[in-house]
DNA sequence: ATGCCAGAACTGGTCTGACCACTTGACCAG
DNA sequence: CTGGTCAAGTGGTCAGACCAGTTCTGGCAT
């Protein structure tokens, strides 16, 4: 018997995901029904739509003015990384060309957060990375070695020391970790091996080589979900 | 005669600024007032608390829950990219460990935005960049330039064809942006011909003298930004 | 004295209805 | 065609009320 949190929906949530199906699937510059419009159409009061529409505004999937008609926004001019989550799985499931940018993105920003972390990682960071890395080589359900890997990857972007890698891994991990038991099925996985020569290169301090060493983790596992990605949208084209 | 756009402060963008900086100058785990002594203490109702509270933890820096306190998360672990900008300028003054952070992260990722278009851009888009380039090298007004230069990025962003890096960059820009006329007069700044090898690169589509020629682009910018900032930093000891 | 539990007193969540500020568009006078 | 006026619609803000969940507290039973 397994028991999972109680998904306290609140209203605004349940409005602020509605309202962003709506729009991220509309055509920038379209209006929105006026709020309320949208009030009495979901059934709520005014400042719930409200609190969701400012949302979705800082977001900067909308613009709304004093007096005028709110409209969309060009989410891939104005938004920020915050919405990937969304875009990520539209309307219940994956997109495929933004998974693609994901994995992608993954291949090309992991090895620079490796190369930042073997410039500046404290012994205390190398020591939990090493333990890290010790655990997934013997992890053997998928799923929890994807958790894992995460984790791992959560500890060397805080070894790199750097606020801005933190917030976008941050931001990566959200769109991320909904997916992770889907892509614990993908064949061509990690192995353990391979983070230990990551951490091993990060000890060593020489950014040049974690660099190559991460890269050398992620290359075979984004060709393989690259790989995936093709053959499912090929054989489920939209 | 010059006009500007009326700055037109709307009560509940105030709220949320000094919410803002209240929260990120705070420890994590500290109570809020409740949004009932919030209103009273700004002045405000509290409709306007609570949309200004939605945004706060629609952005990852309170968490929220009926019946019990709002607490203060660490924005470290919780937050995304779209904070950058408030934790860049922090009460109207640059925060030099994240400015550090911002430059490192764009020498690392500027290349590897360069190696992605190099691989897809198309003919369009290399007419644009190469317009570019040629209006940079052009460009006397350092000011000028530094927007010049913000939009070849952009463009250089679509080219790449990545939605992920697409919404990071505009997070960077975001947080970037005000701060362009103190940029613009840092030594050491660009030169309109780096711009045209990056250019050449793309268009050649070999991936790593793309990232190459955009790392030596950004390299001796990016040392210049450091070192201002070191000494700024030594000078000025918070 | 101790442990527990009901209830008071918070907290945020939602609703209602009102009024203000602003934009838009239509209409009208010049 | 210009400019002004006005009405209707939009978002912005407010007040007060009540619901729902949490936290603390005081008094009860043990």
């Amino acid at each position: 018997m397994e028991l999972n949190p109680v998904a306290r929906r609140s209203v605004r949530d349940d409005v602020f995901e509605q309202l962003v199906r709506n729009i991220v699937s509309g055509e920038a510059g379209d209006s929105l029904l006026s709020e309320r419009q949208l009030a009495e159409a979901l059934g709520v009061s005014r400042p719930v739509v409200r609190e969701a529409l400012q949302r979705l505004a800082h977001a900067g999937l909308i613009e709304v003015r004093q007096g005028g008609a709110t409209t969309v926004r060009d989410f891939r001019r104005d938004a920020g990384l915050g919405v990937l989550a969304h875009l990520l799985v539209h309307d219940g499931q994956l997109d495929p060309s933004v998974a693609r940018s994901v994995i992608e993105a993954r291949l090309a920003v992991g090895p620079q957060i490796a190369g930042l972390a073997a410039g500046r990682a404290e012994p205390e960071h190398i020591g939990a990375l090493d333990a890290m890395a010790g655990e997934l080589a013997a992890e053997p359900d998928p799923v929890a070695a994807q958790r894992l890997a995460l984790e791992f990857w959560d500890e060397l972007v805080t070894a790199a020391g750097s606020i801005v890698f933190r917030l976008m891994f941050n931001n990566l991990r959200a769109a991320y970790e909904p997916l992770l038991e889907v892509l614990a099925s993908v064949p061509g996985n990690e192995t353990g091996r391979d983070y230990r020569s990551v951490v091993e290169a990060v000890r060593s301090g020489d950014s040049g080589s974690a660099i190559a060493a991460a890269h050398e983790l992620l290359l075979p596992t984004t060709n393989a979900l690259l790989d995936v990605l093709g053959r499912w949208e090929n054989q489920q084209p939209d």
